[in-house]
DNA sequence: TGTACATCAGTGAACGCGCGTTCACTGATGTAC
DNA sequence: TGTACATCAGTGAACGCGCGTTCACTGATGTAC
């Protein structure tokens, strides 16, 4: 066990905030976040209500730290698969992976969301670390020759976001569509509507990737 | 006015179940649907909580009703497009104008899921429906010449659903991808993944059909 | 090593709230003769 | 056209519930001398 530097009061708070977050996250996978109650989870913790009050100052903030977590954890499966190297198709299936070991952590970053709340800045940070990696891996390949879409054109016009990177706007658009399309068949696959159509998901998933790549 | 054959007392209920789903939309699209009350609606209504049980047994019962209007609603929509003609195109477009219309309800439909629930058989009918128009959509184009890809294959021995209709395995794939990809570009754009970015999701939206036809 | 004090985790009572839902009722609307 | 009866929409009181959150408190843990 290295020194980290911490109190043991502070180690302590560490270890009950995830535990706390642990037991959300269950509820969250057997109700769905919106029924997601500080009470309940006192309760299978064994602890009163009142008590999580130490470690977080409302239910929002909860839901919020929640959330950051999800972000980081996508984020960071997709920096280590990048940083072994892994390709489009890899970081694709990295992506499928990570969704399919929790859903609703899926739905709680790329499902409804809920009007009025706004995702904290740092947030908006991670999620546009996560698009960088895919982006950098599109930019590791040889650009395709294809003719500059209408879109490219756009794009090289009005791309607010990786503004500072190297990439050109064809690839930039390459990086979009590739998202959007795992994201298609991800979202209904984990919603269900494919069950009863007698397919298998993930086959469909790699051929959407075949067309990328 | 035409004699529908229903007595005032039918019209009336019918008018009032109206109203109260008219309000339980404004409640979804200010709050999200799983914030929906009937105490609330009976409210807005001016009217005592109670008496909306003369019209929706419960609150799932409520719920349902919308879902299945929802549905209703964009099966009507693709529908009354493909009796006019439209191709593949405009059926997306058709579908894009729908969920813009009313972004809740389209997470009604296509987002979270709430763990647990189930939509009732005729639901899943009514989805197929809506499959099925881009299907035929897709069988009304000539067949591109391109190899039979490894999920055609897959496609052509487990197609349980759209097992009676005529079009090929490779159509079969073309309309499902064509569906993953909309939806993909769409339901990141309503959950608001693209604000910040700078470019204009309808192009991105239009670039992906234009890969697609 | 021992004592005095400060910090802080967790408790239990309490608050007000809005929810879904039931029930016995009133009064208006429609039907039968 | 008028009366007697049945239907049914809506009311108001009431139920139990679980929620988020506050507060004053006890008792354990850590710190300073």
């Amino acid at each position: 066990m290295g020194d980290t530097g911490t109190t043991p009061r502070e180690r302590y708070r560490a270890q009950v905030r995830a535990e706390i977050k642990e037991h959300a996250w269950e509820q969250i996978a057997t109700a769905g976040a919106s029924a997601l109650s500080l009470n309940a989870i006192a309760k299978r913790m064994g602890v009163s209500g009142p008590a999580l009050y130490r470690y977080f100052a409302n239910r929002d903030e909860l839901i919020t730290a929640l959330i950051r977590d999800a972000y980081r954890s996508l984020a960071d499966t997709f920096r280590t698969a990048a940083e072994s190297g892994a390709d489009v198709s890899a970081l694709a299936h990295a992506l499928r992976g990570w969704a399919l070991e929790d859903p609703q952590r899926y739905f709680l970053v790329y499902g409804t969301p809920v009007p009025g709340y706004h995702a904290p800045d740092d947030v908006t940070t991670i999620a546009s670390e996560i698009m960088t990696t895919l982006l950098d891996a599109y930019a590791g390949l040889p650009s395709e020759g294809g003719p500059e879409t209408p879109f490219d054109a756009h794009l090289a016009d009005h791309r607010k976001w990786a503004d500072g990177h190297p990439a050109p706007s064809a690839t930039l658009h390459r990086a979009l569509s590739c998202w959007t399309r795992l994201h298609g068949v991800l979202s209904l696959e984990l919603a269900g509507h494919f069950t009863g159509m007698g397919f298998d998901p993930a086959l469909l998933f790699t051929a959407e990737l075949n067309d990328l790549t």
